[in-house]
DNA sequence: CATCCTCTACCTATTGGAAGGCAGTTTTCT
DNA sequence: AGAAAACTGCCTTCCAATAGGTAGAGGATG
């Protein structure tokens, strides 16, 4: 059995809000892509307004699902960060892609409140989750000059999405290495 | 006499780019603010594509004359990486707007590769105006911790159009000066 | 006169979306 | 079991609004 329509629309309109952003794709660029009629996706999804919602809210969940098995698996504050890092490497895709967190809040005044809220919970979990990796990272000596790890987390959040703005402008995954150097060098082994 | 249409245009079109994305204000919202029709806009800029470039190249000359500025009326290290991270803070308006650079670059699918080559002389000239002013922090002691200014300037302008984004994710400046806090803290008296 | 600026009028393509039909599958009722 | 009803997923057709853009006329001003 193929993928599900559902499914493919939404990883169709996933790749697309990141690469070129909410604006700049259509219904139209969807149904060519999964092949099926324009008007048949408003069958899955109402509205784009709609599709939006659903697009973050799977998103969310796919990283308090990683958050959820890291809570279960605890490794190190060293070894979280670099992992967190590398999700974020990835993520962008050589330059190609950005976070949808960031795309949509570029995009913010064209979604839905209720992006707004979902984006929220998006963000206080990473920062939550940082937090916890940087205080860890403290007590077991794995990061190292660690003073604030709230404001540590902040920063490091703003950094990685800025670092992935960065590859993207210039379509350079080195400017994202640039960008978190000195972070890693904080990291121990 | 009043402000020239031109000059109108490029405030509101800056103004909607950098507030809404390009791809979500339209010459009819343009006229309709600046007071003129429609199809006179295109007077003026012949294209939209035409209208992204002169938008890009005029920020470009705007923060290249405060560049010059600085250079002809030099300061500490520290002073300097003040007055950067400022600009980034006051140029985001309490989390509505972003960088001209940032959001172009989220949309740069939908822009000419001309935008594209002004977004990289832009980039280039933030990373050697933050590269000296860590160098010089360094030398003249006002700002701690300084190994390698080249990557403290990558990591600082990811920062600052991270922080940006932060504080427009959910409308609240003070997430912009959580990301920067610890940036701050480097930079004496 | 010529240049600059703005206008009206119009154009084509595309936007997100509504309405309703129609096979195939389930569920429900007798 | 077999008919009827309901649901799924996709379709075709249509639509009003809007997108960016063109052509050409007319009124200023130097």
């Amino acid at each position: 059995m193929p993928t599900d329509t559902k499914t493919a629309l939404l990883d169709s309109a996933e790749q697309a809000a990141r690469t070129l952003g909410f604006d700049a794709f259509s219904y139209a660029d969807l149904a060519s892509e999964v092949g099926i009629r324009k008007a048949s996706i408003h069958h899955h999804f109402p509205s784009k307004a709609n599709l939006s919602v659903e697009l973050m809210r799977r998103y969310l969940e796919k990283f308090e699902k990683q958050r959820a098995d890291f809570k279960d698996n605890p490794k190190s504050g060293g070894t979280q960060l670099t992992t967190f890092i590398k999700s974020y490497r990835d993520g962008m895709a050589n330059g190609k892609r950005l976070c949808l967190c960031v795309s949509f809040t570029t995009s913010r005044e064209s979604l839905p409140p209720e992006v707004g809220k979902l984006i929220h919970r998006f963000r206080t979990m990473m920062i939550e989750w940082l937090e916890a990796a940087f205080r860890d990272g403290h007590s077991d000596g794995s990061i190292v000059n660690v003073t604030n790890p709230a404001m540590d987390a902040a920063a490091t959040l703003s950094l990685l999405e800025g670092a992935q703005l960065a590859a993207r402008a210039e379509e350079n995954p080195e400017l994202f290495d640039n960008a978190v150097y000195l972070l890693k060098q904080r990291i121990n082994g």
